[in-house]
DNA sequence: ATTGATATTGATAACTGTTATCAATATAGA
DNA sequence: TCTATATTGATAACAGTTATCAATATCAAT
């Protein structure tokens, strides 16, 4: 059974790179986290290991982990990237409350479907997707009626 | 029938700051283009029309305009921020290049029906949503399998 | 129309996240 | 072990964006 590790290091090997302790640990970090994670939070992170470990190479390495697909870079309107685990886990979508900002993940196989044919009209090869869904939950939508009579 | 001018004339009213002759032509040269506009692409324009207002006003114009709702930011991969009209304007989602970073716009009346029978099967009354689907549009595929014999 | 408080402007310095440069060092195949 | 070369950390450079500031424009009150 393939792990990251080891398809970090052929993916590598392939390329002529090389296999070093800093992109051992790097990749040994990143793991550590769920979801998105900022370069900051990698950095302060491994700092905490090893200070000697500069912040270009924080950067080579991710840039390195997403041309081998084991990680998705995503934009924020902060102009900062946030950096996802690609490989072992399954796709989910979130469904947000614009109140109190609980989350709940969610899947839907039809939409997924739909998805894929939207792409394919487009000529596009889909890789990935990123779907939100903002509302009220309950919670906030009952206590909001309560206090609208305040 | 009220019109973007008036909305961005009464937000302003209502903040207490002013109507100014940059701001309203920002505004009409926003409004002159269509789906995604990068601060690049208005700053040309603008340039042609007076070269005398600089840069600043119009990022600061810009985040007026999104404060009111008139105008969504979104972030790419390459850093840059581009600007969408949000009023007057029907709701569709995102078709998104990850090489070139052209974007498509599309509509699936099925995957709507979903998204409110998933908010409502959690409780949630859905307010809005983004999907953006992230891929490899034609030409890029093309271009790339083309440059992988070289 | 004039006034005056203050919002706005353009120029540009500063800032932020990211990338390029480079000399010293580490890696891996022979 | 040796050697070609990939990698490293420090830091300069870079791009997009934001903050600063003195001069100017706006607009409500007069």
């Amino acid at each position: 059974m393939l792990n990251e590790f080891d398809l970090f290091k052929d993916f590598l090997h392939k390329q002529r790179l090389r296999w070093t302790p800093q992109r051992k640990m790097i990749l040994d970090i990143f793991l550590s986290f769920e979801g998105h994670v900022q370069i900051e939070t990698l950095h302060e992170k491994i700092r905490e290991q090893d200070p000697s470990i500069g912040i270009a190479t924080l950067y080579r390495t991710l840039k390195l982990l997403v041309d081998c697909e084991l990680v998705e870079a995503h934009s924020f309107q902060n102009g900062k990237k946030t950096y996802e685990r690609m490989f072992h886990v399954r796709h989910h979508d979130h469904l947000i409350c614009t109140s109190c900002e609980k989350t709940i993940e969610f899947e839907h196989p039809l939409i997924e479907k739909y998805q894929v044919e939207i792409c394919e009209a487009h000529g596009f090869t889909m890789k990935s997707h990123k779907m939100e869904l903002f509302g009220i939950c309950d919670n906030c939508r009952i206590k909001n009626n309560t206090l609208s009579f305040l």
